[in-house]
DNA sequence: AAATGACCCAACCGCGTGTGG
DNA sequence: GCCACACGCGGTTGGGTCATT
């Protein structure tokens, strides 16, 4: 179990009557995950009462399901994550629940956390409405084809590679693209547009022609296969990302050490279009 | 070193939905 | 159909930490 610094540094929850509210305490965290491992999860209130934590059900359940229960992910998002939260968040909207269920080990309220904190922010920045189509089409523009490169430079050599896997969803599950050139060399012709940021290194975009009449996909070998497909005619100045139609395999590409800081400055991500 | 503001995230709250009696 | 209860979801907030002045 990870203390947290809440939990290490802040005084203890408030009294409501009988029931302790505030920050978890150590003690707390034992005694919800010991029961919890002898009786099993779900009757919150039962469960709470039977404890002897002097917390509510929902509080119980929700501090299980956001950082106590084993297979809950801490630490930064990868690109990878990133980018699927971005995708399916322009399918869905705020349906953070469903997000999650995308992204193994990662909570509603931490994905919700992130694009509250890390991507709304930009939009501040950038003085955009966050709901609007303009930033939508910024995000599209300029922040999918940074992250791509940040997938992309994750696992360099792993994009001439195939698995059986891949192969399979190729064939089953992408639609192959309809010009000439395979999903890779999109990639890579996309990258023909390069600009250089600050520290001089080149950083491909996707140019508007090189989305439009191409799908591009991202994979290595854990992240198996991450695309995002589109209609040729789709005209990428609309505003519904939800044309990009993605599918993804193999969830064990979110248990890399992707993790570091180079990976997750945001403003960092933005710097060169600034 | 102290003050201040921005940032981050765990936790809370209200509401909607599902279920059983 | 109605009610009560449990659960889950999305929005919001409180407070600790970090960065800047």
């Amino acid at each position: 179990m990870r203390p947290t610094r809440k939990m290490t540094t802040s005084c203890n929850g408030k009294e409501l009557g009988e029931l302790r509210r505030g920050p978890w305490t150590l003690d707390e965290d034992n005694l919800l995950v010991h029961y919890i491992t002898c009786h099993g999860e779900g009757r919150w209130n039962s469960l709470a009462k039977s404890s002897g934590l002097k917390r509510t059900g929902k509080s119980c359940r929700l501090r299980w399901l956001n950082y106590l229960k084993p297979d809950v992910k801490h630490g930064n998002l990868t690109p990878q994550e990133q980018l699927l939260i971005l995708e399916l968040h322009s399918k869905w909207g705020n349906r953070w629940s469903k997000i999650a269920q995308h992204l193994p080990g990662r909570t509603d309220n931490e994905i919700k956390n992130y694009w509250r904190t890390k991507v709304q922010k930009q939009a501040r920045h950038l003085k955009i409405d966050p709901s609007s189509n303009r930033f939508v089409e910024v995000l599209r523009q300029f922040w999918l084809p940074r992250l791509l490169e940040k997938v992309e430079h994750s696992s360099p050599s792993s994009l001439s590679t195939s698995t059986s896997t891949m192969e399979a969803d190729q064939k089953n599950l992408i639609p192959q693209p309809q010009g000439k050139e395979t999903p890779t060399e999109n990639m890579n012709s996309s990258s023909s547009n390069c600009s250089s940021d600050s520290t001089g290194i080149m950083l491909p975009y996707l140019s508007e022609n090189s989305l439009k009449n191409n799908n591009y996909f991202v994979e290595n070998s854990n992240f198996e296969v991450m695309s995002f497909n589109q209609s040729n005619t789709q005209d990428l100045r609309s505003t519904d990302m939800s044309i990009l139609d993605f599918q993804l395999t193999d969830v064990d590409w979110m248990n890399n050490d992707l993790v570091g800081d180079t990976f997750w400055s945001m403003d960092e991500l933005w710097q060169f279009r600034k």
